[in-house]
DNA sequence: ATGGCAGAAGCATTCTGA
């Protein structure tokens, strides 16, 4: 089984490269971010032509995130949806699109896309922090049902210093700071884990090159964009991998795609 | 410290992103 999460940066300016990469990936599930659309104008047709199901939940102009998959999804909930163990007030995320879940396979899938937060000192960045310990929340309740997860999308958080060209220059600002990986382990509490270091421990793999300075022909970019599953699912686990192919396309969304390979075949039988 | 590049809204320019 084929899980991909990609940030298109428009869904609307990015149809056909996506409608290409399906067609040459030919996934099982395609977690989308930035649509920057509202639902009513989404274009799901292109999408059920090559017998994919639509869940989507959009706004006009911002943020925006979908799920495609092939398998129809079930019990879809859109935003921080039940969020009972967060004390805070949730009411300051419902205006934002960023998170959409749904089952498939026995599997929750979580499609995020985490606010980017500017800069360290700026109110963006509470704002991003507080997302996340809502996150943190939501799995901590997924867990307490015993759900197998995929938790996947742009996190705007690189995860070690290995995950950027220039840490020096990085490190400690906006998407490299401790505040925000430390964020980022709690929501991951050890009970996920990342799958593309699973098959990589090097530095130099990137899903995201800034559209400014020329930062994808000089490859300088960051892993911001990831894939994380329960722990009970690793044995799964076939490959993880960044298909930069598409930042090269005319017009590129800023980010790649990454996909895993999920052999699920038997695991109705283990884990039901 | 700022801007650089891109998309949406909407028609000049601003807001936002990362």
């Amino acid at each position: 089984m084929l899980i991909a999460t990609w940030n298109v940066n428009s869904i609307r300016t990015r149809l056909s490269q996506i409608i290409d990469w399906i067609n040459e990936k030919n996934p099982d599930i395609l977690c989308l971010q930035e649509t920057k659309v509202m639902d009513d104008s989404f274009p799901i047709e292109p999408f059920e032509r090559l017998g994919y199901s639509v869940e989507i939940y959009g706004q006009k102009s911002y943020n925006g995130v979908a799920i495609i998959s092939k398998i129809k999804a079930e019990n879809t909930k859109k935003g921080f949806y039940g969020c009972i163990n967060f004390d805070q007030n949730i009411e300051m995320f419902l205006d934002q699109k960023r998170i959409i879940s749904a089952d498939i396979n026995g599997i929750k899938f979580i499609n995020v896309y985490v606010p980017n937060g500017s800069s360290l000192e700026s109110g963006k960045f509470e704002y991003k922090i507080n997302w996340l310990s809502c996150l943190a929340s939501f799995l901590d309740e997924q867990e307490q049902k015993g759900e197998l997860i995929c938790l996947m999308g742009d996190f705007n958080i690189a995860p070690s210093n290995l995950d950027i060209h220039d840490p020096k220059k990085y490190e400690g600002g906006i998407m490299a700071s401790e505040i925000e990986r430390n964020a980022l382990n709690n929501v991951l509490k050890g009970r996920l884990i990342d799958t593309f270091r699973i098959f990589e421990k090097d530095t130099g793999h990137w899903s995201w090159w800034d559209y400014r300075n020329n930062a994808y022909e000089l490859n300088k970019g960051w892993r911001i964009d990831h894939i994380y599953i329960s722990n009970e699912l690793s044995s799964k686990l076939k490959s993880c991998v960044i298909d930069s192919s598409p930042r090269a396309n005319l017009r590129p969304s800023d980010h790649a795609p990454v996909m895993i390979n999920l052999d699920l075949d038997n695991i109705n039988e283990e884990f039901f």
